[in-house]
DNA sequence: GCCTCTAATGTTATCGGTAACATTAGAGTA
DNA sequence: TACTCTAATGTTACCGATAACATTAGAGGC
């Protein structure tokens, strides 16, 4: 059906292994035979079959980044930057959107195998995605897990300071005088959520405040989750001072559901959150975060994976980021910034 | 190296026909021999090889998108819209990232050849793709293009009614009495941007406004874009009252430098763009915008495109989603809603 | 002139599956 | 009983490249 290497090679009047290695750049070709076979390729349009020369020479120079949503943008930013080091390293790079779909997540896993891409960049949906993950292991295929770790699964990790950044977070609401502070959470087995529900608690006990179970909701954590969340919250008899919501989409429902209830940001309830929105930042700096490297997120961790591929690391190494306080109008507070802090590697 | 069907068939007693029938459904199976073969396929960890596969049966269950930028929302939601119907029709959509860059969108797409996907939805980068495009439709793919046309290239396309909708935005600031509007418009090689500016041209002359060509400037659809161009424009001898700008990402890059210049929006400068940002657009509801329904845009697509990968299609189709005029405060007005139209079939 | 060596190119087997055809055994039939 | 038919399974060739080894021809040494 399609032009394959053979008429490529009669037309040229040569064999098979001549035009193969024109494409692979081998340099035992003269280079009057390159010309022709360049030219006849050019004329036939003809692209090589990538399955066959994957199968043939297992290789593909392809990785896979499989992440939960692509319509995060913490998460375009970590793929924009992972891609633009997997180009510049003459790789390419596929994305793989699992809406946080165990099965999703898996069918691509398996797809990704299959298809003997040489590395994996990943946001596991959850601590339920090492399943995946060792089925990924034992074909040997490496892997870097990016945002969340996966317990029971030690491998490359590239995370944020999720316990410290939650701290401050509720630090600083603190310092602004609130005492009855609710947390909006996401699913426990969540490394990040864990880990920012620590960092509150940490933050409430230091400040000899007791922490009260229902403060915390558990929900997904995007618009829809958060915007529910809050809704429960405002119908809690003593309504809380403020709100510390684990990931800015939530956030964003947070915003939703105050406005519906005809309350006011910060006025009727401060409002604090991991991870920024670009865009909206710029349109109005409305919203406290703690903002995340997103982009160095994922060139840190495809680094980590090329180190993998080329078989230089050894141990499982961990990088912490850590993430900068961008305080705004949510909180109730006026403006400071706090300078970002350089990558920790343990 | 890995577990191949090999390994499976010896393991189970039959031959290799008989697990590839196991693997492909096929009902010629006695349930023992099945249900033996599918535990030796646990045991092992088996994954068939996709590249293997796809080489000999020539398909491979893999569809292609191909975006300019993951980080624009507009892109992320299409792509969400398209990677769920692709799901739930049995296929896996991978997604490419090409940075708008011409280079990057010809090498993945010849890697999408290479890999044998069965189809392809793109947002070309411009009309430069034409090319790669030609490519592609030579390699007997099916090809749909999202919301950019390219010329001379007669294919399956859904877009957005930019003529229309980049009217309706600047009667709509012409109504609102500004009668010196400046536009921040695309390359003329994007199809948007020249629809949008013949829009924008058509709105002028029906109002009997002398169209001025230092007040339309040509500059990339980002943020970075948007801020350069109105640096400039903000430099004229007479200032402009309004600007319309091509698309979202560009006007961040508006109100970005129109605030740095001390300047207020819309009292010094009222602002429309096209396409919203959802999540900016509920933290504040700032931004006059022309929205389009993204989500439709990739549903839509790929159903065109499942039609032609069954060769149920036969002339290329081109369906027009129109937008919603959404009036919030950067245009200098109060709310007003009007009804989302439905889709043309042409 | 003969031999060695190397650069350029060719031949063959193989990667791991599936398509197409072949075989086998037992059921049904006359 | 012999014969056909079909369900279950096996054999062989091939998909389109490349790895590994083979061949060829001319350059250069003696």
């Amino acid at each position: 059906m399609a032009v394959t290497i053979r008429d490529v090679a009669e037309r040229a009047g040569v064999s098979t292994m001549t035009v193969s290695r024109v494409l692979n750049e081998s340099d035992r070709v003269q280079s009057e035979t390159r010309q022709k076979v360049e030219q006849v390729i050019a004329e036939l349009g003809y692209v090589p079959n990538g399955l066959a020369r994957g199968l043939s020479s297992q290789k593909t120079g392809v990785l896979a980044l499989v992440v939960p949503d692509v319509s995060n943008p913490f998460f375009t930013k970590m793929v924009r930057g992972a891609e633009n080091v997997a180009w510049h390293n003459g790789y390419r790079a596929i994305l793989c959107n699992t809406e946080s779909d165990l099965n999703r997540e898996k069918a691509y896993l398996e797809d990704m195998l299959a298809q003997r891409v040489e590395g994996l960049l990943i946001v596991p949906t959850s601590d339920q995605s090492r399943r995946h993950l060792n089925l990924v292991q034992q074909h040997k295929v490496p892997v870097v897990l990016i945002d969340r770790s996966v317990e029971g699964f030690n491998y490359d990790l590239v995370e944020g300071d999720n316990l410290g950044g939650a701290r401050r977070l509720v630090e600083h609401l603190l310092s602004l005088g609130h005492r009855r502070i609710a947390m909006l959470s996401g699913p426990l087995d969540i490394s990040t959520s864990r880990d920012r529900l620590k960092g509150y608690r940490q933050a409430l006990e230091d400040a000899g405040i007791v922490y009260e179970p229902e403060l915390v909701i558990q929900t997904n954590v995007d618009q829809r989750g958060g915007y529910e969340a809050t809704r429960q919250l405002l119908q809690l008899p003593v309504r809380p001072q403020a709100v510390f919501s684990v990931n800015n989409l939530a956030a964003v429902g947070v915003v939703e559901a105050v406005r519906e209830a005809g309350l006011t940001l910060p006025d009727d309830l401060a409002l604090v959150c991991f991870e920024d929105i670009d865009y909206a930042s710029v349109i109005c700096p409305f919203l406290t975060v703690m903002a995340q490297p997103a982009e160095s997120f994922g060139t840190l961790a495809l680094q980590l994976l090329l180190d993998r591929i080329s078989g230089r690391a050894v141990d499982p190494r961990h990088v912490s980021l850590s993430a900068e306080l961008i305080v705004r109008e949510s909180c109730g507070a006026k403006q400071v910034r706090q300078p970002l802090e350089l990558p920790v590697v343990s």
